[in-house]
RNA sequence: CGGGGCGUAGCGCAGCCUGGUAGCGCGCCUGCCUUGGGCGCAGGAGGCCCCCGGUUCAAAUCCGGGCGCCCCGACCA
């Protein structure tokens, strides 16, 4: 229960960030070091997310597989850069039933390599490709530093992996679902994403290619919001996935995988939410509206719930999700405060007077305050809600578009990259060269997020375009990225 | 892995310096009263004071050791 206020977010975003969480009761601490339990409405918000995604997956043909938690130590040290990527964070299982383990297990920190392993059985033909897989299932990570959804040591997420019979076929898979996620992203959670391709620094440990959609948080850094990396051949070699072509020779698979987490969740509290709490995009909350009941005596009380009994099977009826709040002991204005912490898009008001005139108050939640406060008849309520929530939806994407592309600039020079990296985005021409990309994020801790795919879209109508010489070294620009602080 | 902070009621904390009956606020329970922006009053329940050892007539408090968590920086979704 929310009894107390936040801190701003211009106070301390990340105190802000951090008690929102656990006062709008989307998490708690585990009892073990930076392990996160997701309690029933954060788990709700996550459903809402598999529900919108696992719809996408399967209309592009993939199926759902359950691969196993344990997977053989040997198996992660067959793709050089995988290993080397993520030794340091691996979770070790070396004794069973009691006895010391002939061969070490480890907790997944993903599933390729068991993956691969098992694709070489059953992978024999041409005709046994596209394999198009995904599993929803959380992978152990030792990270040093845990913050509640955006990192900590054990992750929901899925990951989808795909084997083809051509380079072509694989790279179009993986631009297909970088274009899931973004458009999941901007229509379903109301983020403004830019998807974009990783420098060699940042990508997957294992992949040629990684793309990512990166999202600008509240506070101006940048959050990585899902992946998709193009494999190449690297584990289809390290694990002889290998397919007979028509011509009768063999060949190696090309494969790819991608992942969206509940750090996904991260990204919507700290793009939309505000100084009052969370705030949910209409169409992944778990509440889309709350109904808070208000009365003085039984009498008034019979009254006021036998309507809004009413009201809330008529919103179902229309697929709206809804919830009445009879809880008692809490008073109407508690209830306004409890509700907005916890990110309720839409809030009616119903009491005795409003019986009385066949109304009700609708409350934005995007709009605090009196101002987001009007007043609607109730017969017919549903249609006036789900008109509300699509303006609240768009008025959600809009406003984190707006906020992002006044924090982007167009940094032509290394101190205006300096100065749009302190709170925002740069956006700025790069050699391609991995010695700068190192020296600016040694020298401003920023790196670089990006290259965004669509150049045009980043900075927006008339935002110009980046220079054509590189940020650092003033050497003409290969690329133009996204340079920023990143979570 | 470095730096800092904190472990006392469900939660947030005070008490510790200067050893002597364990306290405050919120929450919880009961009753009354209230309810249109975090109501009020009265009564009540709730404690291995993180753990182990030492000093002492006496330890939440002093000393030694351990464990845990959080926050801030280097690596990562």
């Amino acid at each position: 229960m929310a009894e107390e206020k936040l801190p701003t977010r211009a106070q301390d975003f990340s105190e802000w960030y951090n008690q929102l969480v656990l006062k709008a009761q989307l998490a708690d601490y585990a009892p073990v070091r930076g392990c996160m339990i997701v309690r029933p409405y954060g788990w709700a918000l996550w459903e809402n997310i598999q529900g919108q995604l696992d719809r996408r997956f399967k209309a592009t043909g993939h199926q759902n597989v359950a691969f196993p938690l344990l997977i053989p130590k040997s198996f992660i040290e067959k793709e050089k850069h995988h290993v080397e990527g993520f030794s340091p964070e691996l979770a070790v299982v070396t004794i069973g039933g009691g006895e010391e383990l002939a061969e070490p297990l480890i907790l997944r920190p993903t599933s390729e390599t068991i993956i691969g392993h098992m694709w070489s059985k059953w992978i024999q033909s041409y005709r046994d490709l596209p394999v198009l897989m995904n599993q929803w299932n959380s992978v152990v990570r030792w990270e040093l530093r845990t913050k509640l959804f955006l990192r900590t040591l054990e992750f929901y997420w899925q990951e989808g992996h795909t084997a083809h019979a051509t380079r072509q076929e694989a790279e179009d898979e993986t631009l297909q679902m970088l274009g899931v996620y973004t458009d999941f992203a901007i229509n379903e959670a109301a983020i403004p994403v830019i998807p974009g391709k990783k420098s060699d620094a940042e990508k997957f440990a294992g992949a040629d290619i990684t793309y990512s959609i990166e999202a600008m948080m509240g506070d101006g850094k940048a959050l990585q919001a899902g992946t998709s990396h193009f494999l190449g051949q690297n584990f289809a070699q390290a694990f002889e996935v290998k397919y007979l072509d028509q011509t009768g020779v063999q060949q190696h698979c090309w494969t790819t995988s991608w992942g969206l987490s509940t750090r996904f969740i991260g990204a919507i509290i700290m793009v939309h939410g505000d100084d009052q709490g969370l705030v949910l995009p209409p169409r992944i909350a778990p509440y889309q509206v709350v109904i808070v009941p208000i009365f003085k005596n039984d009498e008034e009380k019979t009254g006021v719930l036998g309507v809004a009994k009413e009201i809330k099977a008529q919103l179902a009826k229309a697929n709206i999700r809804v919830t009445l709040d009879e809880r008692d002991g809490q008073s109407p204005g508690w209830k306004f405060n409890d509700w907005e912490m916890r990110g309720v898009p839409l809030r009616i008001e119903l009491g005795p007077k409003d019986v009385a005139k066949q109304s009700a108050v609708l409350a934005r939640r995007d709009r605090p305050g009196k101002e987001g406060k009007v007043f609607a008849s109730l017969a017919d309520l549903p249609a006036t809600v789900e008109k509300l929530l699509a303006e609240i939806q768009d008025a959600l994407l809009a406003k984190a578009l707006t906020f992002r592309r006044s924090n982007t600039h167009n940094a032509q020079t290394y101190d205006e990259l300096k100065k749009a990296v302190e709170g925002g985005f740069a956006y700025s021409g790069w050699c391609g060269n991995g010695s700068c990309e190192e020296k600016i994020k040694e020298e401003t801790r920023a790196t670089m997020r990006c290259i965004p795919l669509d150049q045009e879209a980043v900075l927006g109508p008339g935002g110009g375009s980046a220079s054509g010489k590189c940020v650092y070294c003033g050497q003409p620009a290969r690329n133009r990225a996204i340079f920023a602080r990143a979570y």
